[in-house]
DNA sequence: GCTGTTCATTGATTGCGATCAATGCGCAAC
DNA sequence: GTTGCGCATTGATCGCAATCAATGAACAGC
């Protein structure tokens, strides 16, 4: 029935884009079958990351972008004086590298939380691509937009939410994400350290833990290490709010 | 010696690309001479904000991208609960509207802080055309990524910085953008009020008149109102450092 | 000219989150 | 099992920026 042919590359079995269960993540829709079958050559490797290694660095050039097949990365902006800032969480079909693209070299650190596995797409292929493809190109247009889209609700955190409100903002986001990739929007397991998480919303560690055990004495969510459930999702939307 | 044809808008005489002088900040450089001609098609028409109205706002249908021809804005978020969040201030040769593309509606207003006049570039014209011409779309993938690379930097900046070194911050890349576009950059006006700066920077409006008071009694500037005068540029870099 | 409004500055006080500090838990190495 | 280390939690205190409040300056409209 599926007559493409799988590219086979060093790290074992290649699965084509189009035989992929995160499609309906990464890929735009209504392609052709011959549309499909050029964007599978599109996946140069697929690359392997151990937890803790990193996927790109600030500074080396910018060759391709990725997209997450398994497990979970942070970025992280490093400021000339020291100061450390996560930008994102990103976890399974998401894209990453795309700040690589104005400068020509990467503008962050990207590394895995938790072993990963990526697929490596170059630039150039998928630049060469977009101009044959218009939905795949729009799909990429899509996509980087909705990065800045992403960024700006970040900047609205960190600049008008006070600390218990930023935790459940982040808390929602993360829950909406599994949500959507077909896990529990109301149990899942932190990643990261609470430290990573309070760098991402400005915030101290210690400051994180209060405010995830005040969550809890509210009975919005039970945290145990780093499992959460939440047990009522509506509450802690409304506690995004003020005056909750 | 120009063949150009220059269109003609009911607003009056229309600039071609090709011959405006903030070609080499809006446009790719590179081009022959058959390509500049055809981008040069790509503007649709001008448009006129007269300060305080809106280029857009949010939730309207996105058609277009803008270049600033003259003129200043700034772009802001309302969220659900009300909170607004000054995102950025854009000036001459910026491109603003690319927040609307991954949802097909724009995801901010746009306002200007002055009268101000803008290049409409319809996107479907803008797709196709940098389907035809690498150089363009290239180039509009890199005004992509540095607009994540900026909001990346705002992020570290209301994560990390405390309220003088946003401040610093903040005017020293003013004084940069001032400079790129051939202005000085050691006095300029602000087109923003202190409300204004403080949504940006995430601090309160008094909190910004205290700041630049500090900053004027260290020496570093005078201010005047509107008018900011700087005396000691690289100093004011270093205040954007922890520990000055 | 005066009046009203918006914006900016400055002072006094409060409160949230950072900092400092100590304890406890979980997990890997041996 | 024990040791050691990283990570998380909780308490006490401090400091910066928010808040409250009042005054002053700039500017548009009448």
């Amino acid at each position: 029935m599926n007559s493409v042919s799988i590219p086979i590359t060093t790290q074992g079995l290649q699965v084509a884009c189009s035989a992929c269960n995160l499609r309906e993540l990464c890929m735009p829709v209504g392609l052709s079958d011959d549309e499909l079958e050029r964007v599978d050559t599109l996946i140069g490797a697929r690359r392997k990351v151990a937890r803790g290694m990193p996927l790109y660095l600030s500074g080396e050039p910018f060759q391709s972008l990725y997209a997450i097949r398994t497990g979970f990365f942070k970025t992280e902006v490093i400021s000339e004086d020291g100061r450390e800032q996560v930008t994102g969480f990103q976890m399974a079909g998401e894209l990453m590298g795309l700040d690589g693209i104005g400068t020509g070299n990467h503008n962050c650190d990207a590394r895995a939380l938790e072993d990963s596995e990526v697929c490596v797409i170059p630039f150039n292929r998928l630049s060469e691509l977009s101009r044959e493809i218009d939905t795949l190109q729009h799909h990429f247009h899509k996509v980087m937009s909705r990065e800045i889209v992403r960024d700006q609700a970040v900047m609205m955190l960190l600049g008008t939410m006070r600390a218990e409100e930023r935790l459940a903002a982040f808390l929602v986001n993360l829950s909406q994400r599994f949500a959507s990739r077909g896990y529990s929007a109301t149990e899942f397991n932190l990643r990261m350290t609470r430290e990573e998480i309070g760098s991402y919303l400005g915030l101290k560690l210690e400051t994180v833990s209060r405010g995830l055990s005040r969550l809890q004495d509210e009975g919005l969510l039970s945290v145990s290490n780093k499992n959460i459930r939440i047990h009522k999702l509506d509450d802690l939307k409304k506690a995004m709010s003020p005056r909750c």
